[in-house]
DNA sequence: TTGAATTGTTAAATTAATTTAACAAAAAAT
DNA sequence: ATTTTTTGTTAAATTAATTTAACAATTCAA
């Protein structure tokens, strides 16, 4: 487990922290933060618990922080990459989302666009804001047509589906957690 | 740590595998799983490893399964959570997002809103679209000005600062994983 | 330049996790 | 019915994590 050992250390030297002052804090032995940073141990969970509590880390957020760090905060309009499909084209904010938790899309629906059904099941989570024309969504059993300012969000994993029952086009920024392509 | 143990439990059930076939599957004894379920032991990281990689669920997984399931999709404009703060008003899709991965934000700036200085340093990631008007985005050592149809994306870890710099409002659909508030 | 304090590391001692091996209870098989 | 597996639990044995307490190296003060 050297890798836990190594994101500790980071984690720690970002919150500017002595090995010491991180075991007061933690209420564990200076002796074991250091044997976890160098992987000469297997750390309990318990352990490991207390240390990231006593730096407002979560489990989650632990295991989940392999951040992304290109150094390209910013996208022209004309910057944003295109993925079209059929009736519908969306510009996504960013080109590798690889290494990302955050898709952000701004999508454009033409009349008669219609996904078909559930965009499989992804543990994400997603969500958006209609800025123009009418969008029918479905989710799980539920039907609604949104209109400019109207919003959604549900868990992924529940079936769904988008369609612009209008005769102009359908404008809506969208946003989901993990990328779910 | 039994909350560790029921969620390994209800994994395991999901799988339909009894604790001797899961703890052969993992190399480890059935013992370690039966006291593991009932908190009776502090397991080590590696001991969870080898299970959770048997089941083929990441820690990350393992730990962020917390499904929210409010049956509520769907927010007529009027219904978004309203957030003012200043000069920036922030319309936010869903109203408890405690146990929720994705915050999303219509956001309105007026003339001359500036949010000052780093909104600290979650473990976050945050993206957004600029639909009208003019914003200065601080990121790290980058400024941007962003106008209609540009974007952003960054690690909200990096100190950041948005301002409004023009003389009409500027409206940004936004996100942010975890929530940043 | 000296002494005090703080750093990270590590052997030895202690405590606890993990396995081995046994047990009883329930289900499956003959 | 009765044997045979399979289930989950647990004491005892083993292995390893964790702490205590020491060490040398570095920084800070005076």
């Amino acid at each position: 487990m050297q890798n836990i050992g190594l994101k500790l250390k980071a984690l720690r030297n970002t919150k500017g922290l002595s090995q010491r002052k991180l075991a007061a804090r933690a209420n564990v032995s200076n002796a074991s933060i250091s044997l976890i940073e160098h992987g000469r141990t297997d750390p309990s969970m318990g352990l490991l618990k207390r240390i990231l509590d006593s730096l407002d880390v979560s489990f989650a957020e632990f295991f989940s922080a392999d951040d992304f760090d290109d150094e390209k905060y910013f996208y022209r309009n004309d910057e944003l990459s295109e993925i079209s499909s059929g009736l519908i084209s969306y510009m996504q904010v960013g080109s590798d989302l690889s290494k990302s938790h955050l898709q952000i899309l701004y999508e454009r629906y033409h009349p008669g666009a219609d996904t078909g059904q559930s965009m499989l099941s992804h543990n994400a989570e997603e969500g958006g804001i209609v800025l123009q024309g009418r969008l029918e969504v479905t989710v799980g059993e539920q039907v609604q047509i949104l209109l400019a300012g109207d919003a959604y969000r549900f868990n992924s994993s529940l079936p769904h589906r988008f369609r612009n029952t209008g005769n102009k086009d359908c404008i809506v920024v969208s946003a989901c957690t993990p990328p779910s392509f």
